[in-house]
DNA sequence: CCCTTGACCAAAC
DNA sequence: GGTTTGGCCAAGG
């Protein structure tokens, strides 16, 4: 059990337990999209990956403002889209009109395909 | 078990 | 370029 992690044995939030996982390994400066955690889950739930992040009991300690939309845009955040855009600015992702500036350029790939 | 909600996505208008 | 509609999956009431 990861310091990080919460009591999946009730076997509910597996599903969390794997985005959270998969979010981890995004590097700083890198964003993937709502799409490719989905995808890299093997599942097309996208709706439950932006509801995991809401959820998301460890705030600090999954990235979870580097997860944004497909269409490059910022998306959503618990806290406000700003503190999320302010804090890509803070990683190295430039962020215009909320928009991810170089999107595919900034974007990390699961297993990089 | 049915219905509603959600930090979504893609197509259509 | 925008908005609207349907679809998708999971969790909660």
């Amino acid at each position: 059990m990861k310091p990080w992690d919460l009591k999946n044995d009730s076997g509910s939030i597996a599903f969390n337990e794997k985005t959270y996982e998969l979010l981890r390994q995004v590097p700083a400066g890198k964003v993937v999209t709502y799409a490719d955690i989905a995808r890299a889950l093997g599942t097309k739930a996208y709706r439950a990956v932006g509801n995991a992040m809401n959820k998301n009991p460890y705030a600090p300690h999954v990235p979870c403002h580097r997860v944004v939309n497909s269409d490059g845009r910022i998306g959503g955040f618990a806290l406000g889209c700003e503190k999320k855009t302010a804090l890509l600015e803070k990683e190295g992702v430039d962020v215009k009109s909320g928009k991810i500036v170089d999107f595919e350029k900034k974007r990390f790939q699961f297993g990089a395909h």
